[in-house]
DNA sequence: TCTGGGGTCCTAGGACCC
DNA sequence: TCTGGGGTCCTAGGACCC
């Protein structure tokens, strides 16, 4: 029953009950590569990096059903996904020790190639949003879509089965869609059944659905949230959802309450278009730990130079930059320093990177990453836009027209020729 | 699960300002 | 001299997600 706090009127529209889908591709990345290879259809299939020859550390991005058959699960270390699963080609190839391995105890191995991913993302996209007027885009294999205004409850299972149709008959995936009045419950609705599964939960069923499940199935309940949880002696969602707040609101914070909320079906977010980026980042991990400065400094101007590389693509000015330094066993430390204003400047990225990282120049080091952030996307579209807005709305000013001149040099995203740079930045360079 | 890469959000202490 | 209360920004770390 709805034993909520309403406050009357206020924020009354708002109040409105929606029709929330989330829609999760299966797989995504091994029902592309089945896409483009049709012989991968039914195989045990895993699409990792690092399991080549030569090469020690790397994870798993997806196994496909066939291949978790096997005990093979994303995020594992591509090791041991070969010690459950060799590889078909090695089979064939007569390079495996175990004579009695039979051929249906292999599978495929693929590397991660996300520019194709990418390219069959977006054929998804578009149907998503021709079914939806708002689409939250959460990564490349999943989104939100608000569909109050296009369906009803009584039909809520016909519409999420038409979007399904359009994207196997149009792309060729399988993905699995959960409806709810909620973004969280959307969310763990989809995950019900996979794959290729549909789940849809009306108003007045939300807290039902709910009740029985793991607290873990929660989103933003990991591992040690869920321990704590059962320490406290809460195992399901309705444990939760029954439980006093305070304890929750003590030890979590304002994650508990939260908490506390998702497991009673309370969730007043509303779908809403991705934002910008607030950090870009880049990061590769060395076979084995590194003492030595020099292989760990070149690794630093590498990476520097791809994020540098890669905010100017995209047209970011940066305030902040960071380094990661992870050391063994498994200890992330993390040094950043902001700039008193926006920059596009990959050679201070270098050198700030270098500096803050000279704390770690003699630790062994198993990981390194460069990060820049507080981004703004100052370009000229968004500048004209924002101010035809604000003019729009009666408020035009012109005290914004200083960012705006900042963003115009960063704009010419595509063109990669350097030197030029907005006015003013230049002193910014003597800043360390 | 001896651990890849790219992100987000939250917390907590300290600096600094009024 | 001892020291209130509020606010914001910065930094480091942690948990979590895909």
């Amino acid at each position: 029953m709805s034993d909520g706090p309403r406050l009357p009127g206020v924020e009354g529209e708002d109040d409105e009950d929606r029709i929330v889908c989330h829609v999760d591709a299966d797989c995504f990345y091994a029902a592309c590569e089945r896409l483009r290879d049709p012989e991968l259809r039914g195989e045990p299939l895993v699409v990792g990096m690092g399991y080549e020859a030569g090469e020690t550390n790397g994870a798993v991005a997806t196994a496909s059903y066939e291949a978790r058959e096997f005990g093979v699960e994303s995020a594992q270390a591509i090791s041991t996904a070969l010690e459950r699963l060799p590889r078909r080609a090695a089979f064939e190839d007569g390079v495996l020790d175990d004579p009695d391995l039979e051929r249906g105890d292999t599978g495929y191995y693929r590397p991660v190639d996300m520019e194709y991913y990418e390219s069959v993302a977006a054929d998804v996209r578009e149907i998503l949003h021709d079914c939806a007027d708002v689409v939250r885009e959460v990564s490349i294999d999943e989104a939100y879509l608000d569909v109050t205004e296009r369906t009803a409850w009584e039909v809520a299972d016909g519409f999420a089965r038409h979007v399904k149709d359009r994207i196997r008959r149009e792309v060729g995936v399988t993905v699995s869609v959960g409806v709810a009045p909620t973004m969280s419950t959307a969310k763990i609705a989809s995950d019900f059944d996979k794959p290729d599964g549909l789940t849809v939960v009306e108003p007045g069923d939300v807290q039902g659905f709910l009740a029985p499940l793991a607290v873990d199935l929660l989103h933003g309940v990991g591992p040690v949230t869920a321990r704590e949880l059962r320490e406290m002696g809460l195992e399901t969602a309705s444990d939760v959802a029954t439980a006093d707040p305070e304890p929750l609101v003590d030890r979590f914070g304002e994650r508990g309450r939260e908490l506390y909320d998702r497991a009673r079906g309370e969730d007043d977010r509303r779908v809403e278009p991705k934002g910008d980026p607030k950090s870009f980042s880049r990061e590769s991990a060395f076979a084995d730990p590194v003492e030595a400065p020099t292989p760990k400094y070149e690794l630093i101007e590498t990476l520097a130079a791809a994020v540098a590389d890669r905010a100017r693509r995209e047209g970011a000015l940066y305030r902040t930059i960071g380094v990661k330094a992870v050391t063994p066993p498994y200890d992330v430390n993390t040094r950043e320093r902001s700039l008193p204003g926006p920059i596009d400047d990959p050679d201070l990225v270098d050198r700030i990177a270098r500096d803050l990282f000279t704390e770690f120049e003699n630790a062994p080091v198993r990981k390194l990453g460069v990060r820049v952030a507080n981004l703004e996307f100052a370009t000229a579209d968004q500048a004209s836009l924002e101010s035809w807005e604000r003019d729009a709305d009666g408020i035009g000013t012109d005290s914004d027209a200083v960012s705006a001149d900042d963003g115009s040099a960063a704009d010419t995203a595509p063109d990669s020729d350097r030197g030029d740079r907005p006015a003013g930045q230049s002193s910014l360079a003597d800043f360390r």
